[in-house]
DNA sequence: CGCTCGGTTGAGATAATTCAAGTGCAGTGG
DNA sequence: CCACTGCACTTGAATTATCTCAACCGAGCG
């Protein structure tokens, strides 16, 4: 497979000129395989590269001192990270992997040439920037204002969304998750066992099988279940004229 | 006050030159006072401009369809907003003011504009965005896993350090805060009943004082409660060389 | 003066948690 | 091939955090 799952995602939103596909994937960059549950980035950690999942599921996590865990995001085949490394120098959290993982790392000082030497790819990072906010606004949202059942199924329906976007996933084929009850509790915070009493109802309902990996029969009750709405991630998004714009030159800073 | 907010918030962490500065001021934009519970930007609106909140606050905020509330953030004086205006048309929630308030708005254009001759400005808007992604999480963490007294010592917290970025607090100063049980039940998924009751034991405690505005006496019981580290701020933050990176110029884009 | 609106407080209901025991499967070693 | 162990998941029962409903209070305002 030549075909970058980065490039791919991109795509979805921008068509990026050949020589700009090309530059990326010519670019210095280590492709790293790595098991499950290994750690990526630690929290507080020096960022020094900017980081593609090429294949596989990660997360975004914070830990609490007393050992509570909250899970960010779901970070999934295209998702690009750590694009603060460009200007700031620690990590506000952690990133691990949650199935086996291939993942790929650029420096930051070649990544920067690169977008600086093809401006699509800049407003395609800016654009994918945007769409993670939107994705976190709404996982705010999940979190603070729905019920269990509710937030496991908007869950779903983003990953499988997402999944669809990334090309790792076709909209009609059946997506089985690799989610643990562990995970899905962390990430729409509730305990372990409250989520599997949830799923259990929703596998009563018809909604989901769950005979070792979770698999949804019946997306559109779940969603209509979760009130899910896609605007939040902005898949209708086209770029502005940019032109001559955003010129991130040199700076003038002290301190 | 020819200072404005957004650039005293933003020499924070970067020093403007003096022509960024006086371009900043120049800019064509509008200035408008807007009273309490007035809409800024509604959910699905097309965006045109940057805004910057003057004085005063706003939230942003998601309705869902059964009328649930859920405030995503809070916004103050300094804090500029609707930047994904530059590439997308949509806004995904809603903002409203919950004090008078001042609020500058600029045409896209111009701002895009601005923000390219400007190389210093263009990195400080991207550290912007990285504290507010920052901002994002820890609400996150503080919805999904933290208790009742936690989540509102949390956000109390976090409101005070804001503020005094803003300047528009000292930090010895005992700060006010403009927040009703109402709003601040729906920024931390509590219900306002219980958002009382929690005060009214914080207050027994000896951590606030409520007549009529909130007032925190001591900050770093609250903290201590709350578990609160300031690294998602990113207060330590320097850009780095960021010399001929970044030119968002031309889109080769389709559809 | 009488309203309205935000805040407080009580009592009962409910959603979710904790603790604990039990199930079933996958992997390992005999 | 079978037993043994470990691990994720399930289920029950008791507990707790938070919610809802409802009454009441007090300040601000026409």
């Amino acid at each position: 497979m030549d075909m970058d799952a980065f490039l791919a995602r991109l795509q979805n939103y921008v068509t990026l000129p050949g020589p700009t596909r090309a530059a990326m994937s010519s670019v210095r960059h280590v492709l790293r395989q790595m098991p499950r549950g290994k750690s990526i980035i630690n929290e507080g950690e020096v960022l020094k590269r900017v980081h593609v999942i090429q294949k596989g599921w990660a997360i975004r996590k914070r830990i609490l001192e007393d050992g509570r865990r909250q899970i960010l995001n779901f970070l999934m085949p295209g998702d690009i990270f750590d694009l603060q490394a460009m200007i700031d120098s620690r990590s506000d959290h952690a990133i691990e992997t949650i199935t086996l993982c291939e993942v790929r790392s650029i420096p930051t000082q070649e990544f920067l040439a690169l977008v600086s030497e093809h401006p699509a790819l800049a407003s395609a990072l800016w654009w994918s920037t945007v769409q993670e906010e939107g994705i976190l606004r709404e996982h705010i949202v999940r979190v603070g204002r729905r019920n269990a059942i509710e937030r496991i199924s908007h869950l779903l329906i983003e990953l499988r969304r997402r999944l669809i976007l990334s090309e790792s996933a076709d909209a009609d084929e059946s997506v089985s998750l690799p989610l643990s009850r562990q995970l899905i509790a962390d990430a729409v915070g509730l305990s372990p066992v409250h989520v599997s009493r949830t799923i259990s109802s929703m596998r009563r309902m018809g909604l989901v099988s769950a005979n070792g990996h979770l698999r949804v029969l019946d997306w559109d009750s779940l969603a209509s279940i979760a009130g899910y709405d896609d605007q939040y991630l902005h898949l209708d998004a086209r770029p502005l004229d940019m032109t001559g714009c955003v010129n991130v030159g040199d700076r003038e800073t002290t301190a």
